[in-house]
DNA sequence: CATCTTATGCTCACGGAGAGTATAAATGGT
DNA sequence: ACCATTTATACTCTCCGTGAGCATAAGATG
């Protein structure tokens, strides 16, 4: 049996959250764990190094699952594979090292509801999980399965929740809405628009969104993606960037305010358009002050 | 290399929370992972009810660590452990099994303050804390270290925060306060109480109280806890149970029932001091209806 | 100088959470 | 029968976090 580490590596840049990706952007960066290492987060961050050719910063254990040898012979290789999340900046990239960044939302078209609800969602997807209900043999379960599309979709009036992030791909994996699920058909018409990965990679950078989008609202997590100084407006975006949504900027900038999670640099932004903004830099030592440190989202309706 | 599960089983059982363990309550129940196997949770499932001779209710992964070999050899057998969190009954034990069943504060007695803070923590776990912190390098550092423990701890009027089990714990860890911290000179008197474990199962275990102690507060879970029918009462007593403290009846109740988690059975609870109580049924439907049914517990500060 | 854009300060309304008061319905003892 | 005790259950009140909007400041641009 083998172990191997799966990473799930974001940063953001200019608003666009990335993921880093390998063969093209069809997986995640994975390989075999180690031993030599005296844990599971040491070997991930060496691994990490050795290929971007820069230290990691917050690492967090996602899942681990079991495989049964995908070749297909029941008996034979099983693997566990370890999944992580890690949070870096692309600018830190090293040199002569081919780490490749993705849009994560090339591979989630649907999660990203800053510009409104994506126009496919109410076109494309609902009717296709309509079909899908609408199969189920009996009226209870066709319902029920209706109840589960709208929740997790936002639909019937209902509001978009944000961390439902690997919910819905399970959705449309099991609704065969997506290639990954493709049952031996050989190849159908991609039915919904987003582009797929290898085995399951797809679902582990949707259990790693899912944990970042829950994360940024209790804990300050959100500063390990951002450059030493930044205005509030960018760490603004940036949340926008991660949620999918966006925020309301009064608001926001009061909460990052009243719990003192940034102090400003003195410096004043360049090269901006409009009114200068102020330049913070994130307070380390609320870290230690604090074992909770909330980012509650402000989130707005419109 | 090796795969195994350990497991964490919760049932609640009059007020006490308790958990399922092997070798006289000094190890958490663990076995090789089978891969005839579907998943890791249906092998969890499966190996679990050959245990105890009943199925598992609600399952959830907490963590999988990496070990280089306990014997001492550093290139010796390795192995990942893959940690659950299941919840129970403990009446669902069949016939002719050997579950034993410990109370869960016997081995973190510092984490219940359902009669208020216990005596022994301001009196000696927080003397010795202050102790290591002093034994600190510097003053910084000093300083640093009693701030993590008084956060934690909840000490210097801070409060306490019942969801850091697993802070607490490698705190005392690290000051070499529990026995599990040994450093190889021999047994040491027991400078905190609390029973110790097998290699880091109290960590793991520590892990699935930290889980379950969040989750309580925005997922009905624990209703897998209880009987099929039970009163108001006894739902808030298995909640400060886990919680480990108390929390205002009225206000549970009025959450409890706003949020229609619960609905009548009809009967009244029978065999009762006191005016008798509405017996309850937990509502499954809404796991269905809703995507986050929260149970956000009203603390008192009593 | 008008206009656009972004920054930043302030107010308001609503609802949830913590806390307390009051009353009802049972039991057991005297 | 009456009272103390225990538990159940219904309301009320206050405070504050949160969502939302208005207003003003300070730059750039034409």
């Amino acid at each position: 049996m083998t172990a191997d580490l799966v990473a799930v590596l974001v940063a953001v840049t200019e608003g666009t959250p990335k993921i880093m990706t390998i063969a093209g952007g069809s997986a995640l960066p994975s390989g075999p764990f180690e031993f030599t290492h005296r844990s599971l987060q040491t070997a991930l961050r060496a691994w990490v190094e050795a290929q971007t050719g820069h230290p990691l910063g917050y690492v967090e254990q996602l899942y681990t699952f079991a495989d049964r040898g995908r070749s297909g012979d029941a008996k034979g290789p099983h693997s566990v594979s370890i999944s992580y999340l890690g949070l870096t900046r692309e600018d830190r990239v090293g040199e002569g090292f081919e780490a490749h960044w993705s849009g994560w939302y090339d591979y989630f078209p649907w999660e990203d509801h800053r510009a409104g609800a994506p126009a496919f969602l109410a076109k494309t997807i609902a009717p296709k999980l309509k079909t899908w209900a609408k199969a189920a043999p009996s009226p209870t379960l066709q319902r029920e399965r209706w109840q589960r599309c709208a929740i997790t979709f936002g639909l019937d009036d209902r509001d978009w929740n944000e961390e439902l992030v690997l919910q819905r791909y399970e959705l449309l994996y099991e609704a065969a809405l997506i290639p990954e699920a493709g049952r031996g058909h050989g190849h159908e018409a991609p039915v919904v628009p987003g582009k797929p990965m290898t085995a399951d990679h797809r679902r582990i950078l949707a259990t790693g969104i899912a944990r970042l989008r829950a994360k940024i609202k209790y804990r300050p997590v959100v500063f390990e993606l951002m450059p030493a100084e930044f205005t509030l407006l960018q760490l603004q975006r940036s949340v926008e960037a991660l949620a999918g949504r966006l925020v309301h900027k009064q608001n926001f900038r009061r909460l990052i305010e009243q719990q003192e999670l940034v102090e400003e640099t003195g410096a004043m932004a360049a090269d901006t358009v409009g009114r200068p903004a102020k330049l913070f830099r994130f307070r380390h030592a609320v870290l230690a002050e604090r074992a909770v440190a909330g980012t509650k989202l402000p989130l707005s309706r419109t």
